[in-house]
DNA sequence: GTAAAGTGCAACCAAATGGTTGTATTTGAT
DNA sequence: ATCAAATACAACCATTTGGTTGCACTTTAC
């Protein structure tokens, strides 16, 4: 259904990028506002090349894209990634909704022996079966 | 509805685990069919200790979890936490739809909705606004 | 009991990461 | 023309990562 046209080396970068808790905030703060790459400085506890590299790191996951405008460096977001990235995961978890049998009484309540319990009768409520986990 | 109770270093180690194609595999693997540690280091073209090393990371991040049976460890998947991931990028997708004026026709072809937040008609308690999503 | 299978863990190593400082270059303002 | 602001980038450093080998321990098989 959800065509991946990512790569493994992309993944591998989005991800990494996104496993740094100042650089999920870049990308939250200049998706609430455009901002210069010295503005973002300005906002964290640590010198400019740190930001700056930060900054690098999500460009090359291709999670923001960089603008010039006259001296100074516009941090833009790419949504597309996070957007493809965020696919990725819930192709994850369709996997798991696609094959929850006998791991299911460690995570779950459900018993092996009725095996089949496909009735038709209501299909829609079967979305969220194993999603109560805190 | 969905209240994101993980601490910025549980996200660090999510993502981080997530970064690797080895162990994106693993986790595929283990939903599909759990298996025993040896039973995954038999798959990949590593030593026995990278592959338990390997699952050591997804463990720490409770991607998945290990369960012993006689000598060997089972791994199981842990689904609620890919859940929390997947909703954790989900979050940002719609950080970026709340906000996407200026940006939206360098990236997108995103279009205008209801923009109108700020009806004072009878709240009672407004102290939460940044916690609730959708 | 002995051997092998499965695992845990320590030590080691090369490369990557996340930070620093310093220097150079381009651009805008005076 | 000069100077400061904004950025780029190199060098350096400590820590982490992703792999290896080796050894010890527990559990099953014979």
């Amino acid at each position: 259904m959800v065509v991946f046209d990512l790569q493994d080396d992309e993944v591998d970068r989005i991800f990494q990028a996104l496993a740094d808790v100042t650089r999920r905030d870049i990308v939250v703060r200049v998706t609430q506002r455009e901002q210069s790459v010295s503005a973002l400085a300005a906002s964290y506890a640590m010198s400019f090349a740190a930001v700056q590299k930060h900054v690098a790191v999500l460009e090359r996951a291709r999670l923001v894209v960089k603008e010039r405008r006259g001296r100074e460096q516009i941090v833009h977001p790419n949504p597309g990634t996070v957007r493809e990235a965020a696919r990725l995961l819930e192709h994850f978890e369709e996997l798991w909704r696609f094959r929850a049998q006998s791991i299911s009484d460690i995570l779950s309540e459900d018993r092996e022996e009725d095996r089949e319990e496909d009735r038709e009768e209501d299909r829609e409520d079967r979305e969220d079966r194993e999603g109560e986990r805190s």
